[in-house]
RNA sequence: GGCGAGGUAGCUCAACGGUGGAGCAGUGGACUCAUAAGCCAUUGGUUGUGGGUUCGAAUCCCACCCUCGCCA
C-alpha cells in the first residue's frame, strides 16, 4: 500500500547562510523521513525553496548597491550547493520568485477574497522619504512615550515591555539610515483570522493526541488565551508578488502569507517540470495523503495556525480558480514535528555575531555523514540542545567509527581475507545465528515505528544498538579463532554477520546515506540505494531560476532485510568513517572565537 | 506582561504516582578479526529551590529561580 507523503520543508530566507542549527532543525529531519518513506515504497515528494521576497532582501540589495534579483540568487545558489553536499534529497528545491508561485499565490488570495475572508483597512504606516519606501515597524526606533526609553521599537518597548502604538512614538528614526520617517495613510488587505478560529482550533484538537506537545499546546494555548486576530497580508513593496486586484499596483503579498504557499506551488512546479500534468493533486487533494511540515520552533504558529487557516479559508474555491474543478479541497497538515533550537558551545547561535558552525565551512573539513550523525543523535526534538566540538569528536570516534564503521570493516576485511573475497557458504545455521538475524531483522519494525513517529534520535539509537548486538555476536562466535580449527563455523559466523551488516546498512541509510551507499558497493551490489541529485535552469516570464531535483530512477534500496546469497563477490573495504584527532576540538573552538563578532 | 516548552549521573537523554535507568565518558578484566576498534564487569544522582497532597512524588498541586520560543 503506497501512501503519498509530502515532506514540506521550511523555506530558508534569502538573507543569511545556513548553519548547523538550521540543518538539524528542519532540513535534515525532513531528508531522513523522506529517504525512509522512499525505501518503504511510499510516494514521497520533498519540496522547499528560497524565500526570496520581503523587506530584508530589498534593504540588503540597497546597502550593497545591487539588483535585488542578484542578492536573492546568490543565497539561492549557495543553498543548492550545500544541500547537494549534505545529501538533502529535495524532489524540488525552487524559489518563491517564479511565475508558477506567483500564479498559485494569487489564486490563493483570490479564493480567500471570494470566500469573504479578506477585508481592507487604511492605517498610518511609517514611510521613509530618504529611501522612498514604506518601512516595517521593526525598522523604526524612537523614544518610548510611556517610559522615555530612547531605543524603543515603534511597535514595542524593550525597556518597559509595553506594546506601543507606532504613531505615538517620539523622535522616530529609521534604523536603516537614521533618517526621519513620516506617517502616511495606506490601505491593505487583512485576512480575517477570527472568523476561521473555530475551525483552526478544531483542526488542532483533532491532531493533539499525536502531535508534539511543544507544537499543539503552544498553538492552542495562544488561541485560547488571545484568539486568532486578523493580520495584514499585503505590503507597500515592489519586490514580491503583486496583489491581483485592479488599482493595487505597487503593493505586494506579505511574505508571511505568500511563502508558505510554496508548499502548494512547489508540487505544481515539480509536476510541470516532469511533464506530469496535475499529478501534484495526489499529494494535495487525495485525502490519504500525508503532509508533514519540518520547521523550527520559531515558525510553529505560522504552520500550525495561520497556514491551516489559509487552507480552511480557501475551501474548494482554490481548485475552482486554479484548475476549474469543483468539489476538491486541499489537505490539512498531517503533522508539524517542529524542533527546538540548537545552541553552540553554550551560547545561542547568531549569524550577525558570527557565532555559528556554517554548513559550507564544516563540509570543507569534514564529511557529511558525521555531520548527519551528530546532528541526529543531538537533534533538538524535545528541548534545545548544544553543539559541542568535544562531543562531536567523541561521538564520531566512539560511536560512529567504533561501533558501526569498525563492525562493517572488521567483518568485510575478514571475509575478503579468508573466504576469497566472497560471501562464504554458511551451511546449516545454529540457534545463535538465527537469533541475531531475527533481532536485526526486527529492526525493520522497531526503527520504522520510531521513524513514523518522527522520533529520529530514538530511531538512530535503536539501529545503533543493533550494531552493538552484532559486535557482541562476533565476540561469542569468534570466527578469528574458529578459522584455525573449524572453517565451517567461521564461515557460518561471517555469513551471519555480513547479512546483519547488509541489513543495518539499510536501517542506517536514511541517516547515513553516503556511507551506506559505499557499503552497498562493497557488498557487490550494482545499483545504488538512492537516486541522484541534479540542478536545472528553468525559464519563465520572470526570467530564469535554478532548481534542485531528485532523480530516483536508479534507486534500488528497499526497507527489507538482506537476502544476501553465498558466493556473492565482495570488494575489499576502506574504512567507512575517519577517526578524528583530538586536536580538532581546540582548533575548532579557537576558530569559532576568532571569527566571533561582538 | 500573556501563551508555551524545558531544568534528572561528567555529557546526551529515558522513566510521567509504586524500589531513580540507558548510551557515551571514567575504572578493572579477558581477547586480537578490525580505524588500539570490539566484548565482559563496574564506579557514579538529597531528580533547579522551597512548601503541599499521598501509604508512596522526578512524576500531581502552589510559590520561586534559571534557559528558550511565540505574541500576528
Amino acid at each position: 500500500m503506497s501512501t503519498p507523503v509530502l515532506v514540506a520543508v521550511a523555506w530558508p530566507y534569502a538573507n543569511a547562510e545556513i548553519h548547523v542549527g538550521n540543518i538539524t532543525g528542519a532540513y535534515l529531519p525532513a531528508d531522513i523521513v523522506a529517504r525512509y518513506h522512499r525505501l518503504k515504497g511510499n510516494r514521497v515528494l520533498m519540496v522547499s525553496g528560497t524565500d526570496s521576497h520581503g523587506t530584508p532582501v530589498t534593504l540588503r540589495a540597497d546597502a550593497e548597491g545591487k539588483p535585488v534579483e542578484e542578492v536573492y540568487k546568490r543565497f539561492h545558489e549557495s543553498f543548492l550547493d550545500l544541500f547537494q553536499k549534505c545529501g538533502l534529497t529535495y524532489d524540488l528545491f525552487t524559489t518563491t520568485h517564479t511565475e508558477n508561485h506567483f500564479k498559485v499565490a494569487q489564486s490563493v488570495f483570490l479564493a480567500l477574497l471570494k470566500n469573504g475572508y479578506l477585508y481592507t483597512e487604511t492605517r498610518p504606516q511609517w514611510y521613509s522619504p530618504a529611501l522612498n519606501r514604506f518601512l516595517p515597524d521593526r525598522y523604526i526606533e524612537g523614544t518610548c512615550y510611556l517610559c522615555g526609553y530612547e531605543h524603543a521599537r515603534s511597535d514595542q518597548c524593550d525597556k518597559c515591555g509595553n506594546v506601543l502604538e507606532p504613531e505615538k512614538l517620539l523622535n522616530p528614526r529609521s534604523k536603516v539610515d537614521g533618517s526621519t520617517p513620516e506617517l502616511r495613510e495606506t490601505e491593505h488587505y487583512y485576512l480575517d483570522l477570527s472568523k476561521l478560529e473555530p475551525e483552526v482550533a478544531r483542526f488542532l484538537r483533532e491532531r493533539q493526541h499525536y502531535w508534539r506537545e511543544t507544537v499543539s499546546r503552544q498553538t492552542l494555548g495562544q488561541i485560547e488565551s488571545e484568539g486568532l486576530k486578523s493580520r495584514p497580508i499585503t505590503r507597500d513593496l515592489d519586490w514580491g508578488i503583486p496583489v491581483p486586484v485592479q488599482g493595487w499596483e505597487g503593493k505586494c503579498l506579505y511574505v508571511w502569507f505568500e511563502a508558505v504557499i510554496g508548499y502548494l506551488s512547489a508540487p505544481v512546479e515539480w509536476a510541470n517540470l516532469h511533464g506530469l500534468g496535475d499529478v501534484w493533486k495526489d499529494w494535495w487533494v487525495n485525502p490519504e495523503s500525508r503532509t508533514i511540515y519540518f520547521i523550527g520552533k520559531d515558525n510553529i504558529f505560522f504552520h500550525a495556525a495561520w497556514w491551516p487557516a489559509q487552507l480552511l479559508g480557501m475551501g474548494e474555491t482554490f481548485m475552482e480558480i486554479f484548475t476549474g474543478e469543483k468539489g476538491q479541497k486541499l489537505v490539512l497538515p498531517y503533522d508539524v514535528p517542529a524542533n527546538q533550537f540548537m545552541n553552540l558551545e553554550g551560547d545561542k547561535i547568531s549569524g550577525s555575531r558570527n557565532w555559528a558552525v556554517w554548513g559550507h565551512d564544516f563540509l570543507s573539513r569534514y564529511d557529511p555523514d558525521p555531520l548527519r550523525y551528530y546532528l541526529t543523535v543531538n537533534m533538538p526534538e524535545m528541548r534545545d540542545t548544544d553543539w559541542d566540538w568535544e562531543d562531536f569528536y567523541k561521538r564520531n570516534n566512539d560511536e560512529l567509527v567504533a561501533t558501526w564503521g569498525n563492525l562493517a570493516n572488521r567483518v568485510l576485511s575478514f571475509a575478503v581475507k579468508h573466504f576469497e573475497g566472497k560471501v562464504p557458504d554458511p551451511g546449516p545455521l545454529t540457534a545463535l545465528d538465527e537469533d541475531i538475524l531475527r533481532r536485526v531483522e526486527a529492526g525493520f519494525e522497531s526503527v520504522s515505528a520510531e521513524l513514523e513517529a518522527v522520533h529520529l534520535r530514538n530511531a538512530l539509537g535503536t539501529a545503533m544498538a543493533l550494531a552493538t548486538e552484532v559486535n557482541r555476536y562476533l565476540d561469542q562466535t569468534a570466527p578469528w579463532k574458529e578459522i584455525k580449527t573449524d572453517r565451517q563455523a567461521a564461515a557460518r559466523a561471517i555469513y551471519t554477520a555480513l547479512r546483519c551488516i547488509d541489513s543495518l546498512s539499510i536501517l542506517l541509510s536514511p541517516f547515513l546515506p553516503f556511507s551506506s551507499e559505499k557499503l552497498h558497493q562493497y557488498f557487490g551490489y550494482e545499483k545504488p540505494l538512492f537516486g541522484k541529485q541534479a540542478t536545472r535552469t528553468v525559464q519563465d516570464s520572470l526570467g530564469e531560476h535554478t532548481v534542485l531535483l531528485y532523480d530516483p530512477d536508479d534507486a534500488s534500496g528497499r526497507w527489507e532485510p538482506s537476502q544476501l546469497q553465498a558466493g556473492q563477490p565482495l570488494q575489499a573495504p576502506q574504512p567507512l568513517f575517519k577517526k578524528l584527532d583530538a586536536s580538532i576540538v581546540e582548533e575548532e573552538r579557537a576558530r569559532l572565537h576568532a571569527q566571533r563578532k561582538s
